[in-house]
Formats: structure tokens, C-alpha cells, sequence
DNA sequence: TAAGATAAGTGGTTAATAGTGGGTTAATTT
DNA sequence: AAATTAACCCACTATTAACCACTTATCTTA
């Protein structure tokens, strides 16, 4: 079964004094009622945090449990995504306090710039993500293996 | 499956103070009542706005699910498609807000023009797709290209 | 074809919601 | 016990969404 999240956009919001992250209205009213307003905050693996619903995220611990310690993306998935794993839930006004490990790992500093990525949400330093913008243009030959698998 | 819709036409509107462009008549008539007037507006790959009716963007999203995120390619695409992208409904007399993003990417000022091309719609400056009329004739060799995939 | 009726396009006002800031108390930790 | 952190509550402001209203165009029917 695939994900029942379709989170999509692009928010620019603060952070505030007691390290407090608003999610955006539009991606809040998405969260199931049986997720209870719990998610889990961790690394993503470009240097932003990523946001997964509960219900996604045990999906994604089942996956993993099927995948072998063998191999080497495996073994550094698993460490980078599972240790750095907080459980949270959103207060009353929507918020979530971000852990400062996370803070810290994706450099955030005041703004901050949150967008839906289906099954997960981002939040990035502006900064940050405008230069991944630049840099990380997807060469054409990507492109074109991208386009034998998607019909957009 | 293919799509349930066909837009066809071109007209010329206006964009109000508060950023409302009116979806034209015989383009809203076609929205099927499962689409509860929903839709998404995201970039076009030209410089215009694209709405697709939200059950034609399921189509999409479906496809875009079926991409792992340990891809970097896959990483990138996934964000700048998504992140622009907004759901959104038609109010009471056809309107929806653009969104400053979309407006600043397509560089609308006053006036607007909507086409519709099969099963999206575009909305440009008209100004720029006078410019694009001119100078984006299809060269022979492509049309041949194209001739050889569809069959008009 | 003229007149009335209906629908379409545009503009503005009001009410509700969202984002942000801060304070108070309860719970943990050292 | 003091200090730090977390949960909860209240409040202000700006934005958004719902609502109402008017004008122009289109359609219908006598």
C-alpha cells in the first residue's frame, strides 16, 4: 500500500525564541485524525529535517526491516535516520518544538523554509536550499532516465 | 487510463487587486463534480502557471510515489515539482487565488491569458506568449519526430 | 428583433483563520 | 531545591476566505 499523505507547497515561516516551528496550515489539515497530531522530526538525508506522520513512518520502519545490514547505503541510512528519530506531537496552536540537534544539523538560524514532499515534509535554511537550487540542477542524463519512468 | 478531460480554447481575462484570475466558463463547466472544483496550480515548464484538475494531478502524484528518495535525481526532482505546487478550490464565482510565487514566475501583471491544452490549463502574460508565438516555431525536424508518435 | 431573463466577469466588505509572541504552571533533571 | 524544559493558555495582527453586490454579456422567448 502506498502513502495516504500528498503533502505539496512551499512555506516560508519563522522559528521562534523556545525553538518553535509552525506547520503550515494547508500540510497541518492533512494529518489524519488517527496520527493524533504525532509525527517524527529527523536527518533527512540532504541537510534539512524531515517530517514523516506517524502512520508513514512505521511504514517506512517495516520497509526497513526487511532491508540487509549488508550493504553499505543500507548500514548509513539506517544509522543517519533511525538514531536521529524524535517522536513528536504539535501543540494546540499547530507548533512543534525542533530539537536542537536538528536545528543545528540543518544550520537553521531564523527563517526557515518548509515545503511538502508527498509522503514527507522539509524544513530547510532558505539559504541552504537556494543554493541546492543552483547547484544541483539535474543534468539532462538524469533527466532522460527520469522521463522512461515518469509520464508527467 | 487517459484523460477524462479535453480543454480546449484561449481567453483573455484580468487579474483583481487580490490576486483572483477567473477560471473562464467553458473551462470550469468541464470539472467533473468528483473534483469538487479542486485543483492544483504548479509551474509550467514554460514560463506560465499549469492547473490540472486534482484527479488528473492523482495521476501524476501516483507516478511521482513510485520514486525512491535515496536517489539524489529523484530527491531533487520530487522537490521542485511538488513545492510548487498548491491545492486549491474554486470560490462561488470561479475565482482562485494565484499565488505570488506563481505570479512572479510567470510575470503576470494586469491582464491574463488561459488557454486550455487537453487536460491542463495555462496561464501566461500575454505579452510573453505573443513573444514565444514568434520565436518557438516547431522546426521541421521535430515535427517529424513528433509524426512518427502521434498521429493527427 | 426587442425585451426580459439568465449567466458571466469584476469589485469590494466582513468575518474567520492563521501565524507569531509571550506568560504561567507542571514536569523533569541535576 | 534550583534550574531547566515542556505543556498549556491567552492575545495581537495580518492574511485569507466567505459573502454580497454591481455591470456587462449572452441567451431565450414573445
Amino acid at each position: 500500500m502506498s502513502s495516504q499523505y500528498t503533502f505539496t507547497g512551499q512555506f516560508t515561516f519563522s522559528i521562534d525564541s523556545k525553538n518553535r516551528i509552525n506547520i503550515p496550515a494547508p500540510l497541518r489539515k492533512q494529518f489524519l485524525t488517527k496520527d493524533k497530531k504525532t509525527f517524527v522530526v529527523t536527518r533527512g538525508i540532504d541537510q534539512c529535517a524531515w517530517i514523516y506522520p506517524i502512520s508513514e513512518w512505521n511504514f517506512i520502519q517495516n520497509e526497513l526491516k526487511q532491508l540487509s545490514s549488508l550493504s553499505r547505503t543500507n548500514r548509513i541510512f539506517l544509522r543517519n535516520h533511525l538514531r536521529h528519530a524524535n517522536i513528536l506531537k504539535f501543540d494546540s496552536q499547530g507548533r512543534f518544538v525542533l530539537p536542537q540537534s536538528l536545528i543545528d544539523y540543518s544550520a537553521i538560524k531564523k527563517d526557515v523554509t518548509i515545503i511538502g514532499v508527498l509522503n514527507k515534509i522539509e524544513i530547510w535554511n532558505p539559504n541552504l536550499l537556494r543554493k541546492i537550487d543552483q547547484s544541483d540542477e539535474i543534468d539532462d542524463q538524469s533527466y532522460e532516465e527520469l522521463s522512461e519512468r515518469v509520464n508527467i
